[in-house]
DNA sequence: TATGAATGAGCATTCATTCAT
DNA sequence: CATGAATGAATGCTCATTCAT
């Protein structure tokens, strides 16, 4: 009869979506995607299997449910306006410390799975590059020739130097989700030391 | 009865095990790990299921296949040595325009589906570690030094800069493999700007 | 607390029975009665599915119910007093003429899930039996008495000539129902085409 | 690799599906379709539940295969050239006699399922019609229309006289299902009966 | 009474793996 | 070794029914 839901029953349906996600994201994050059953997540959630159905279309939009939730959490992030810094220097630190941030406390977990899902399902990937990746590198891609106007980096490509930067961030989590004790051990120190090789290069003199 | 096989039996086995792993690698690359099944590769193969079970342990094992065959193939190209150039830069080139070809011609399928695994699954992942990262990480490190050394490089953090470098050339492949049209279209000046990139810097002076 | 209801009570509680006998009949006779779910009823009769288990055992009842509803509206009919006729010959074209037309105008669609039901569920089908085909019969049958003894109709076993009359009524139907398109162009012909060949025959005299 | 099959093989196949549907029959007819699990089917038959998808695509196939095996039996009956009898009457006797003994010994439980699913499932339904029904009515008015030609029946429409008379034995049959004792009694003295009333009608002269 | 979220038993179907031939 | 039929455990999902509000 009502097309507008009792605001108080989308709280609630809020609140029980979050719940089976924050159960799904749990266990898939333990023995990943596809050896997960609904019944673990049911478990972990303490609900019936049939409830799940009743909040979430099938197990992959469970996939989709947690994957949406890290978008949420993203995008309150990934306004680079945000990182208003007296240089670029700052700026560039700032940004890395963010970006490496955002995965600690546990969500190294559920991004491996959500990654490697992303990897191999055409839906998810496609989503993941619609609303993340895209309009990332078209934002960033502004602030570079931004940038480079104002001489404040070098007349490069800025789509390529974006997507290199981007990519090293995100190669150096996946490196890490691998198990690299190294990086695990200073992740902390690599905003810092990125933002310097980033800038200067490693090169000895700048004209080498 | 005996314990060492006949030769001539020997090259048989090999011939029939690469036979599959080339059905396998096809029928993965296409439809992922998980959705494959057993007789997909089968068929694929030209043989029968319980076939499969001759030459491999289980569905699992034929992952592990493919992966050793990326490894060595990998094996080859890897060491660095072979990569000696006149000056630093040249080399950086070599390496990259190496590792960023490796994929190409298919295997960036494979890869895909490999990688996928390899996040999710712990044996995988420690075989990688174990097999490829952690060697490849421990021989760069090595030259990292001696470039440090020579001065031909800044005195930084040989063991970040060289992951930092290796995080970007996989972040880069898997934001290829995610769909992104620029590196696509891009992928063979990417050598060339990294290499600049890396060594120079993208700020305006160095010592901004 | 009561033990007999008011009787408002119970003319409410009449017209929600027939509202959901209703939306029970439609979707029944579109996806059949296995297929169909609670919820489609419900949702086709605009109220909750709890809620018609308040007027209902369960599934099987609701077809009980429909089952019940065809009966009634037969008793109505079903009487042959009501058939007063001249002669012979108009009474059994009133009679199929009614028989044939009962399941126009829709009825065929929930015929069919009714009595494919009946078919194969016992308690249904002793039902119908009980409440429908044995009186039907056994009124036909004195009545079929009586022509013989005044000499309207051949002295046959009259309880297998109403049988088979009443046979090839529902064997028409059936044939209908499957989809004969002959019978549905020319089902208006019927009551006057069968009423000669029951009467007289299609030999082509009659000692032949 | 062969695109035929091993005689052998093939003959080891059919007597799986035969198998596999001499089971279903028996339990369909016990419970019906709906109710009826897999489960049960490969219990019956001895196999396991994953044995039967190696031979049928799914459970309707299986009622698929059933119908097909009744087809298969009446095809041998239904060619109506075997009823070569010197006169009508006892063609039709002969054609009626043989109709209604068809279902016996076990086979009134298989149709009652078989013709409740035709009913409802729209598949089945034309595939009875296309392969039963409509070849069956073909036929059988070209030998009206003969008879008619030659003064045998009376000229009347044969296309409503023979769909009159297969109607009847239909319903005979499904009021036999129906549990109707008297038919049940007296089942072996339906041809006879039936013929004269065909024949005849059931008026008392032939003028009435 | 009406509601509709929660339940969980139940089922069709899949598929890795085995093993007799 | 090759085969492929047989296996049966495992699982996603449905839906009749219940019951707290």
């Amino acid at each position: 009869m009502a097309d507008t839901l009792d605001p108080i029953q989308e709280l609630v349906i809020k609140a029980r979506r979050n719940q089976i996600l924050d159960a799904a994201t749990k266990v898939f994050a333990e023995k990943g995607f596809h050896p997960t059953t609904i019944k673990d997540i049911a478990k972990e959630a303490g609900i019936a299997d049939g409830t799940i159905y009743n909040y979430f279309e099938n197990k992959t939009a469970l996939m989709l449910g947690i994957f949406d939730r890290l978008n949420e959490s993203d995008k309150r992030v990934e306004d680079f306006s945000k990182f208003t810094a007296v240089d670029f220097r700052s700026f560039m630190k700032a940004y890395l410390q963010h970006r490496l941030t955002l995965l600690q406390s546990g969500n190294f977990e559920v991004f491996r799975v959500v990654l490697s899902e992303i990897m191999v399902n055409k839906d998810l990937r496609e989503l993941y590059y619609r609303k993340i990746l895209e309009p990332t590198f078209s934002m960033a891609e502004t602030y570079f020739q931004q940038w480079t106007a104002q001489h404040i980096i070098k007349p490069i490509n800025s789509g390529l130097a974006m997507r290199a930067i981007s990519g090293m961030v995100l190669g150096l989590i996946v490196e890490h989700i691998i198990g690299d004790q190294t990086l695990e051990k200073k992740w902390d120190e690599l905003p810092d030391f990125l933002t310097d090789m980033i800038l200067d290069g490693l090169g000895v003199t700048y004209y080498d």
